[in-house]
RNA sequence: GGCCCCGUCGUCUAGCGGCCUAGGACUCUGGCUUCUCAAGCCAGCUACGAGGGUUCGAAUCCCUUCGGGGCUACCA
């Protein structure tokens, strides 16, 4: 019997209590991939139940660097869709619907328990060696008792009843799983102040918007009885509960899950530091996935193509930024130099080596190939070009002694002298003269004399090649700065 | 503490009972090339956590153990 397949429908939940950081993009990034490979659709949510901690800041830079990195989703902010609204926050009717609801039906019940007996009572059990969790004091309270402490002014949550037995869902990752509800506390749905918790948000909202597959991180493996808990109340059926996969974790140096505190973490980070969303997504999908046969390389398009959630992993991975940066130079590398004149331009502006007219950018572009193969992020542009458009070049602090030699001044005079009649004003000229007066005639070792010429025209010991340098830098440009050297 | 997840080079991984004296990539080391720096090419170092089984045969299956991690909130 062939089932007619259901449309798969991912969905990408972030809480955005900050910048979006490498964990995070890992899950989006799978779950866009799935949802592109299945020919789904990509459900993006805002999960800002919780309102102290996500801030209008932090949703909109989570919207900006999905878009970003590639990651289009197809229904959710500032592109609608048939289950919005997508921000949670928008949504609280439909959750205090179904708490009621599940008041009503005695799924759940309002606990009057204050924050301090909790803890009290919870304290006890630890040291009492109990599994600790909510006790049930609440569970079964007769009208006269609820009567006293609305009348004591207690606030109450609305906490769901967890029946005995256990939840046995099947991971897509981790295969058969089951939780023995001992160990599964009745939770609280609904806050004292009457807001949803995310255990309540989320489960409504993968039913409400009729989610598939739920490829989230690990931590969430063992609240999914929880959800399962949400959808039996909700009168679900069955087949209409999403399959679940719990990503393994992305751990940071110290081999604790990536976080704020060790390393480099935010998006916008990395962003700022020259490295290509594609060469991100490369790297993060090789982060407990891999496509392979000794595949490494993958593109956007590629990764739709080949990204199956039997080849997740359930083991953790460690975020190495070496590798990355291995993989941002074979991005860079791999761009055509109009794309790369285009990602290049705002890093040049923003370190006010140009103010980008007409000129200058055309001169970039010429002088951008020479660079291609030097640079592992785009902020390393400026750097590597400014020599050619320094208002006020002079040579580095460091190099000064090296062209100030009486060595290195009979190289100058000599090049100064044999350039100064040059007509074509092309690299292999450039390079024919040089040689043939500096090395062949001087007798000198390349490195040293086109070291000297090097420094007195670019300002370092490092720079593109020499000659390329020189043709784009301009005859008069070159003559200038190779006297200047002379008189330092 | 309890519950749960995980365990191949330093790191990411290939491997799903014989093709493995364990392959690739990053890193590191040495070399080649060379106008600097890169890039490129070549070579090298380094791993199946441990112990028991099952089997003719185990990195691959089972058990134990050790190690790492997560959860244990009116966070998500």
């Amino acid at each position: 019997m062939v089932d007619t397949p259901k449309k798969v429908r991912v969905r990408f939940a972030p809480s955005p209590t900050g910048d979006l950081h490498v964990g995070n993009i890992r899950t989006a990034l799978f779950d866009w991939a799935y949802a592109r490979h299945t020919g789904g659709t990509f459900v993006f949510r805002i999960e800002d139940t919780d309102t102290t901690r996500v801030t209008d800041e932090y949703i909109a830079a989570a919207i900006d660097t999905l878009r970003w990195l590639g990651l289009q989703w197809d229904e959710g902010p500032e592109m609608g869709g048939d289950y919005g609204p997508y921000l949670q926050s928008q949504r609280m009717d439909i959750y205090a619907f179904w708490a009621e609801k599940f008041l009503d039906q005695k799924d759940a019940y309002r606990c009057y328990c204050t924050p301090a007996e909790l803890e009290a009572r919870r304290d006890a059990q630890r040291a009492a060696n109990v599994a600790p969790g909510y006790d049930g004091q609440c569970r079964d309270l007769t009208s006269e008792q609820i009567a006293r402490f609305e009348a004591e002014g207690r606030q109450s949550v609305i906490r769901m009843r967890m029946p005995d037995g256990q939840t046995t869902f099947v991971d897509q990752i981790r295969g058969e799983m089951s939780f023995d509800h001992n160990f599964v506390p009745d939770f609280v749905l609904v806050r004292g102040d009457g807001s949803p918790l995310y255990t309540l948000a989320v489960a409504v909202d993968d039913i409400l918007m009729k989610i598939t597959h739920v490829l989230r991180g690990e931590d969430l493996l063992s609240s999914t009885p929880r959800q399962i808990r949400v959808y039996q109340a909700m009168g679900v059926p069955l087949e209409d509960y999403p399959t679940f996969a719990h990503l393994p974790f992305v751990m940071g140096q110290d081999n604790v899950k990536l976080s704020k505190r060790n390393g480099e973490v935010s998006i916008a980070w990395y962003r700022e530091q020259g490295y290509l969303p594609e060469a991100i997504c490369n790297y993060l999908a090789l982060l407990g996935w891999s496509p392979g046969e000794d595949r490494e390389d993958v593109t956007m398009q590629e990764l739709t193509e080949l990204f199956t959630v039997e080849r997740v992993h359930s083991s953790p991975a460690k975020f190495d930024m070496k590798k990355l940066e291995s993989i941002n130079g074979d991005k860079i590398r791999a761009l055509t130099i109009d794309d790369f004149l285009t990602r290049s331009l705002p890093f040049l502006t923003s370190a006010n080596v140009i103010t980008g007219t007409d000129d200058e950018v055309r001169l970039v572009k010429a002088a951008l190939p020479i660079i291609q193969e030097r640079i592992t992020k785009l902020n390393e542009v400026p750097a590597m070009l400014k020599f050619l458009f320094a208002k006020n070049f002079a040579v580095e602090a460091d190099s000064v002694a090296k062209v100030s030699d009486p060595a290195s001044k009979a190289v100058l005079t000599r090049a100064l002298a044999d350039l100064t009649p040059l007509t074509e004003w092309t690299h292999s000229s450039i390079e024919a003269v040089l040689r043939a007066s500096l090395i062949e005639e001087l007798g000198l070792k390349p490195r040293i004399a086109f070291g000297s010429v090097r420094i007195a025209v670019t300002g370092s010991t490092i720079s593109p090649p020499l000659f390329e340098s020189m043709e784009l830098l301009g005859k008069s440009t070159c003559l200038e700065r190779i006297s200047a050297a002379l008189a330092l």
